[in-house]
DNA sequence: CTGTTAGCGCCTTCAG
DNA sequence: CTGAAGGCGCTAACAG
């Protein structure tokens, strides 16, 4: 496929008239070359526009600077945020992402994580705890660290960075309770495959059942959740339980979409019907309400997890459990 | 740094009573295999849980599955689209697309090529016509197509696909003056690292030249473009020149912001002040009164750079511009 | 249909 | 500080 025209190792030796090792070394910063040598080489690398072949040099060494990142989706800014924090630790390290997108289906996951792994990556990062036994084998095998993100409610294979959707469901019922709502409802998307979304819905009906309270209605799409499905199943879910005094959403998108519906139903968002969000989006933070909701820190989820991976590369490491939090976001709309 | 303890092709061959090359061969479909012997080692290949070695098939062959590709920024939802777009193509093809993002940074796009050009990748994806000399030569030498993604408006290398974004701008003109709109403003963002945004920009105002006008007031901010970004800034033209009767924005973000500071601050939506965006993002399109806008086609673009990649692998191919076009959103913003 | 031979380009190891 | 030999795991090319 690749014509084969780029220079190699020898190349370069050959014109700078040392051996192929030498100019190897002077590339990688390793041993001692002396200063003259060292310019020299990188005199003839410059002006021959050489590029390393780092296939050759990962199957030499046994050792790749490839982090296989395997992400649900890119639909929403949540992932890519992650990706955001992985890059931003990786940046500076010579390590490079690359990226697989599941579209939450566990057999494409396992797919790419075997995809992934025949590239020889120097560590794996997947999202959530929840994988198909053969790829939870195939992860276990390949003898580097594992980093499953956003999600600690259940154990992780090594290292673990996110929240406890559950809880953050729960807390999601105590403070709105504490604010004095009664009357809760709730709208929501596909929770067979957003395993988190369940999780807080979840939490957040224990909390009701602990309050002594229920869930009097709720709309839930059979999809993936987006500010129009929000704008319309607020308006369904209203429509049959007219009497709410709050809403939560199974996230910001979700949550913004009923803001709308709101500002086209003339309801007053918190002052007619109090709503709650969860991710703690730009978009609903620059609502003219800024909406109520739980920031979710996605950027350092991706950012912790590639620091981690740096600071321990060598499987197996001490496994770890790191619990990134969320913050309360009041806003104005609950 | 890898543990040593994934079997080879060798082992595979040993226990299933072949040479190497027949477990090869039977695992990349190629040439003839006699079924009993391809069972025979399709089920030694299971049981050992055997995942081959890309790196060394890759070193081999002198050619990989990998495609590079290069992106400005994931902060915003229009290169997720792309990416989209390219997975989707890319998807039952065996390729797997390795991203790196340059934070609309050219230096870091130089150091970025490099190092995925190092990977032996099939084929190039990178953003916009403009790179660095040294950008241009290593990706001429590398003898793999290149696409150049989202602009339209200089010669590219080998596949360009996207739009004219000047000629975008200059309809933005032509469009709002035929609504009756004459006194323009205008609010953007960062020129100097988003091109497309100057493109667009440049060819507004050229439109407005055409028609005997010119910009009454712009409000630009020295960063990227965000909601909160566009909210405030409108707030600061309008403070300056409150006389405006429509207002083009950089991109829909920053519109998305506009319409949060006329929902703040009593102005309504085109009876009151137009607006008007670039992309037409989902977002836009939810908000209770649809955003007046340009539909960019994010996800055609990434999907048919990889297709057209994939038809024609063999560089030099033909080089091709490939205009995916965009349409004008009438919207209820102007 | 199956096997043998000879590398791919680089890095590790061991000598100078 | 520099070099020579050998091999990483796989596959192209050529036998049988």
């Amino acid at each position: 496929m690749n014509v084969k025209n780029s220079y190699t190792l020898a190349d370069v030796a050959l014109r700078a008239e040392v051996s192929e090792i030498t100019v190897s070394r002077v590339l990688r910063n390793k041993a001692s070359v002396a200063d003259k040598t060292r310019e020299r080489v990188l005199a003839v690398v410059r002006q021959m526009g050489y590029v390393p072949n780092r296939v050759a040099g990962t199957l030499a060494s046994a050792g790749s600077n490839l982090i296989g990142v395997v992400l649900p989706s890119l639909s929403n800014i949540v992932f890519p945020d992650v990706l955001r924090g992985i890059h931003a630790s990786l940046a500076s390290s010579g390590y490079q992402p690359v990226i697989g997108v599941t579209d939450y289906d566990m057999n494409t996951e396992e797919e790419l994580v075997a995809s992934l792994l025949s590239w020889q990556p120097a560590a794996m990062i997947v999202s959530g705890l929840h994988h198909t036994d053969y790829t939870v084998a195939m992860l276990k095998r390949s003898g580097v660290r594992i980093a499953e993100l956003m999600d600690i409610d259940s154990p992780p294979l090594d290292i673990a960075v996110g929240m406890s959707h559950r809880q953050a469901g729960y807390d999601t019922a105590m403070h709105l309770h504490k604010r004095g709502y009664r009357r809760f409802g709730y709208v929501g998307h596909d929770r067979e495959r957003d395993e988190r979304a369940a999780r807080r819905y979840e939490g957040f009906r224990e909390g009701l059942q602990a309050l002594g309270l229920s869930l009097i209605g709720e709309a839930t799409l059979d999809g993936p959740s987006s500010t129009q499905a929000g704008r319309e199943l607020l308006g369904q879910l209203l429509a049959q339980h007219a009497n709410l005094d709050v809403v939560v959403f199974s996230n910001d998108d979700m949550a913004v979409g009923g803001v709308f519906h709101c500002f086209a139903a003339g309801i007053k968002p918190r002052e007619d019907l109090a709503l709650f969000g969860f991710n703690g989006l730009d978009i609903g933070q620059a609502l003219p309400q800024p909406l109520s909701t739980i920031l979710s820190r996605r950027f350092l989820i991706g950012k912790t997890a590639a620091e981690m991976i740096l600071q321990s590369p060598d499987y197996p490491g001490q496994p770890t459990i790191c619990d990134t939090g969320y913050d309360i976001v009041e806003g104005e709309t609950a």
